[in-house]
DNA sequence: CGAGGCCTTGACCGCGGTCAATGCCCGTGG
DNA sequence: CCACGGGCATTGACCGCGGTCAAGGCCTCG
């Protein structure tokens, strides 16, 4: 069982899900496949799913001034979804598959109903919640009192993937900083 | 009992708690007075608490080439930690009491073991994880790729008790920009 | 009354944004 | 096979926002 496998290689093989989860999940979960350029979820809607990430990369955003202001980048591996929606309320994010994507969608509806029935679920989707907070709180670290070398530095050491996959045009989004800026940047560490 | 109350007013009268859980916090949480200027958790140090806030304000903030940057402010009725600790590790920043403050202290590792077996317990938790990452990503998007200005005026409608309680100093690192800037920006905005 | 904390104001300047032009790569069609 | 166009990155010129440094004002408290 594919969900089983992949909660336990976060959470440690001694975690046990009860049979009516798989069962439930089982018949919730759907694979999907989306196209590069596909958008998934569109800021202002509601969007009553959320995704694990089997193959591709997404890109989350919004519209600021005309602007695409990029949130963050997923890969292989990880979840995606909208806060918001997890909570009944409109996505304030965009998502777009920045490359052939290949999805596990699940309910949330299903999945909130199964959360406050089964301890287990309730602690894994804790894990993830923990886990995003943690991602975010380093992200503000970037953006707050740092000047524009010391945030792509700091990609360079955290998440060098990203200069693999992400067009540099997005990852300037992402940094806070101008296209332009990020490409004089990175012509002086060549250097 | 007052932490249920606390606890009802957040997700409803319908919320029920366990007799046991009860019972466990009602001998876990210590009721405990900070002087203004005290530190409650150190920079680097493991914590294994976290703070109901009674009464007072605190600030989280931490070191980065000798300039304390500040993380956020709390005020009466939010909850206080480190979730570094949450996971066992040290703390990254460090809480300060900006006012002589009172706060209702719980043990990190009691309150995680009644995650795990009291599933009411285990959604409060997740409910305020999840309103702790709704506001990291609020704060994100006042500082990726917005101007101080608007970095004032969003405090100014949305934050307006930090300027009554909060040094312009703490507020204008809370902000990413510099003292000077803040105290500039709000000349403009009188004239 | 003096000292220290906090905020304001001024002078200066550098980082990084904007605008515009150019280069490079690649897919498509003649 | 080459020509063209579009997408993306680079480079240059310019300049304004906001940072730093330093001085001065104001309030509180000893």
């Amino acid at each position: 069982m594919e969900i089983n496998d992949l909660i336990k290689n976060y959470l440690g093989n001694d975690t046990v899900l009860s049979p009516s989860f798989l069962a439930e999940m089982s018949e919730a979960a759907v694979v999907l496949s989306f196209k590069k350029g596909e958008i998934i979820i569109k800021e202002g809607e509601f969007h009553p799913y959320f995704y694990f990430l089997q193959q591709g990369g997404i890109r989350s955003y919004y519209l600021a001034n005309g602007l695409e202001i990029i949130n963050w980048f997923a890969f292989e591996n990880e979840w995606v979804g909208s806060i918001q929606s997890t909570q009944g309320a409109a996505s304030r994010d965009s998502f777009e598959c920045m490359e052939d994507c290949k999805c596990i969608r699940f309910d949330i509806q299903k999945f909130k109903s199964l959360q406050k029935e089964d301890i287990v679920v309730a602690n894994v989707v804790n894990f993830f919640i923990e886990e995003f907070a943690i991602f975010l709180e380093d992200r503000l670290r970037q953006l707050q009192h740092r000047e524009a070398m010391d945030r792509y530095l700091y990609v360079v050491e955290h998440e060098p993937e990203y200069l693999q996959r992400v067009p540099l045009t997005y990852l300037a989004s992402y940094l806070g900083i101008s296209r332009e800026t990020l490409s004089r940047i990175r012509r002086r560490i060549i250097s």
